[in-house]
DNA sequence: CTGGCGCACTGATCCCGATCAACGGGCGTC
DNA sequence: GACGCCCGTTGATCGGGATCAGTGCGCCAG
């Protein structure tokens, strides 16, 4: 029996060394699986839904847009990522979560989730971990639009983008695919989309990195890092954290 | 025997209505008495604190200073308020947590938190909702400090800190004590000190909140929440949301 | 082939909020 | 009582990024 383990298995297993009976565990806990189209509300805005999910494929980005039309990206969401879960929560949050490229999904019962917990509690603290990561990432990204500039703010995002991705598997350090515009970056760093495309070229003009068709290509990574105030340990660590 | 219920069990209770045994249950969870004082970290930036705790009586707030000196602030925490269980999970992050008031607080074991849900289930769920609606708080920061102007983001957050208070009885929607200094209130919302100063007095001038001597005072509530979008149903719902 | 549309890109101008500079008051310390 | 120091307050100026306006290109629908 062939083993294919999920995003969501190994992302998991780079924080916690995780046995090929536990990833099997992690892949078993994928249940009905759906797909969403691009551009289509996953969760509407106000309204709770019952279930969460894990991505499997395709990006999501969960956002709030406000009275007079603009929008607030919060997060974003890679194959491996939990999601729903904050929104089902949430009873007095509004924002919904919107595929930005066609999305397949894993439908996934909480109560199923705790069983495998019950099972195994390392996955539990595995889950923990990546859980309090993605918290971690949603406050450098409030520090990052109140206290950083435009660039320094774009490049802790490509930076951020590149060390999750290489998590499950889908980049590297040097680059990786990228289906977002311009105008979802602008909407996720609070600029305006003119003022993305500027910083776009002074970073290219800098020689530290291209954003161009949708590939990211990092090409002074130090550089990078230094201007971001980018906090390494995220790129460093290749194995587990906890063996 | 005389029953006083901690800010912890009035913050839970507003969630799901609590019995008196339930909510016992939550103050006999208070540990050790830890006393802070005034404008000492609590966690150092970059270290993990094997402790959480329960606020007894003034504020914290936790918070990043980057390379150049710069400070942002992410959040408050008022009297009931869950504390270090984020800088304790984690393990990559690296702000502070620091008093803004004379601190008292309570130690807590994450073993005992555990065991008394399993005594009190229903007291799992107070907690989850309180800590998502905490999140859910951390998140229209972030949409604040991305796409709100000056004047609607401190409106914003001075509804905010008077909907929290309310909920553990230090407060009510027409006005509270509020230690926070200029200075403080700039880091939080991503701006100058002097901006602030500015803001401030144009909301005082049209009628809408006065913070003077420290103290808010809410003069036109429909006003503050139509300028915020703030989502009323924080400020509405006056008894527990689940019954 | 053609019109329409979304997205990348650029120049010109504007404005919100940062920065610099200064003053005054409360309060604790010597 | 005099000196700092922190905080609030105000004016003048600067600048980063928004806004407005427009071009060009690829792609899809007709």
């Amino acid at each position: 029996m062939s083993v294919i383990h999920s995003p969501f298995a190994r992302k998991l297993g780079a924080f916690v060394a995780l046995s090929n009976k536990e990833q099997s565990a992690l892949d078993r806990l994928h249940g009905r699986r759906k797909v969403f189209p691009v551009g289509v509300d996953m969760v509407h805005q106000g309204q709770t839904d019952q279930a969460a999910y894990i991505l499997a494929s395709g990006w999501v980005c969960s956002y709030k847009i406000l009275a007079d039309g603009t929008r607030q990206i919060v997060d974003f969401q890679i194959p491996g990522d939990f999601l729903g879960l904050r929104s089902v929560l949430f009873r007095t949050s509004d924002h919904n979560i919107e595929p930005v490229t066609k999305v397949e999904a894993s439908e996934v019962l909480v109560r199923d989730l705790l069983e495998t917990f019950n099972e195994t509690p390392r996955l539990a603290t595995a889950v923990l971990w990546a859980a309090s990561r993605d918290e971690a990432m949603v406050v450098e990204h409030l520090v990052s639009i109140g206290r950083r500039d435009a660039k320094e703010r774009t490049a802790h995002f490509l930076l951020e983008l590149g060390a999750r991705l290489k998590l499950v598997g889908l980049g590297s350090t040097s680059g990786y695919a990228c289906p977002l515009s311009q105008y979802l970056l602008a909407d996720t760093l609070g600029l305006s989309a003119v003022h993305v495309n500027r910083v776009l070229r002074e970073l290219r003009e800098d020689g530290l990195v291209t954003f161009q068709h949708g590939q990211v290509e990092i090409h002074d990574l130090d550089g990078l890092v230094a201007l971001a105030e980018f906090d390494k340990t995220y790129l460093d660590h290749d194995g587990p954290l906890l063996k």
